[in-house]
DNA sequence: CGCTTTCGGTTCAATCAACGAACCGAACCT
DNA sequence: AGGTTCGGTTCGTTGATTGAACCGAAAGCG
């Protein structure tokens, strides 16, 4: 997508954001570490984008501090997603939701998340991110997601079968890492 | 930003919107069609995007039924927002309120929205895109934008000073053609 | 009528980014 | 010592973006 070259005269807050987050890929890295994804060679096994086109997409984002690489083991580096990084979760659910009514693939919006630590009991985010039981905007760590045909591997669909794939698809909570 | 073509085996809202939204300059085009811009050579003359790469994206949305393009004089066309790209609303709003918050540039958040058509007096737009007035969440077509310095041409920043650019600082509603 | 301008493009060569395959170094396992 | 995993980098090829030039239809102008 854009680049920040063209966008800087554009005296815009879109413009800006899109500097960041307009390249390829971006956006669907950061879906994934909203998912629990944090390590390259999961995003790399879920993603099949080009090696070197994630390690600068990563580079670009910790550099504006949308994510934070970290160690989590001797010569071995996670990406977590940073408060910004974090702050994103409504723009990137909303425009989801949008994918959801209007770009409909085979199946409909496949795809729900619930307020799991809602005082209100929980129900699954209404638009905007609200959550229709407590009213409140839940942040993403205390949601939960699930796949609404999480074992749709009979090959009717060409679904994906590795294992970050398969993870996805079963219900987890946000931002926690991958069994 | 990303093509359809490698994002359509990821089973994600996401992806589907990123498929007609992800490339460069198409966010960007859209804004401009919210602000009420709606003729190619006023998209040319706002964004500086090359003539073949404008009008790759607005075939794209056409087909994609975000836009719809309709003759406003004989041989002369202009784009408008379908229902479909209305809905895109509160989408770029967020992203542009995060830009707001994280990518501030020199002056910071320089645009606001009030609720104009607000039965309890309007107010400037909050998160979401909801009016804090009456507390729902206005269509588009019911804002006021203005920019926060309408009249920053003083060389102390490299403003825009094409007549679109000019327009699009001064105090209007949404979708309203510029004049 | 002939001339010019505006609008909304298309075509083209050059540049830039993305892709896929190969390679690499550090850490760990056995 | 040999093999594997992880997180890259390098490199040649393919594909997209760019800027400049050109084009056709529809006015406007004298």
């Amino acid at each position: 997508m854009p680049l920040g070259r063209d966008y800087d005269r554009q005296d815009c807050a879109l413009a800006r954001a899109l500097e960041v987050l307009g390249e390829r890929w971006t956006l669907l890295v950061l879906r994934d570490c909203f998912f629990g994804v944090r390590r390259f060679a999961d995003l790399r096994a879920h993603l099949d984008v080009p090696r070197a086109v994630l390690s600068d997409r990563l580079a670009t984002l910790v550099e504006a501090g949308v994510l934070e690489r970290r160690p989590y083991a001797p010569g071995r580096d996670e990406y977590v997603l940073t408060e910004a990084g974090l702050d994103l979760w409504p723009a990137l659910f909303t425009l989801a939701r949008w994918g959801d009514r209007h770009r409909v693939g085979p199946g409909g919006g496949r795809r729900r998340f619930r307020h799991a630590d809602c005082p209100a009991g929980g129900a699954d985010l209404a638009e905007g991110g609200m959550c229709p039981a407590c009213g409140t905007l839940p942040a993403p760590g205390s949601l939960e997601t699930r796949s609404l045909d999480p074992d749709a591997d009979d090959g009717t669909r060409p679904e994906r079968d590795d294992a970050v794939s398969r993870a996805l698809r079963r219900p987890h909570r946000l931002l926690t890492p991958l069994p």
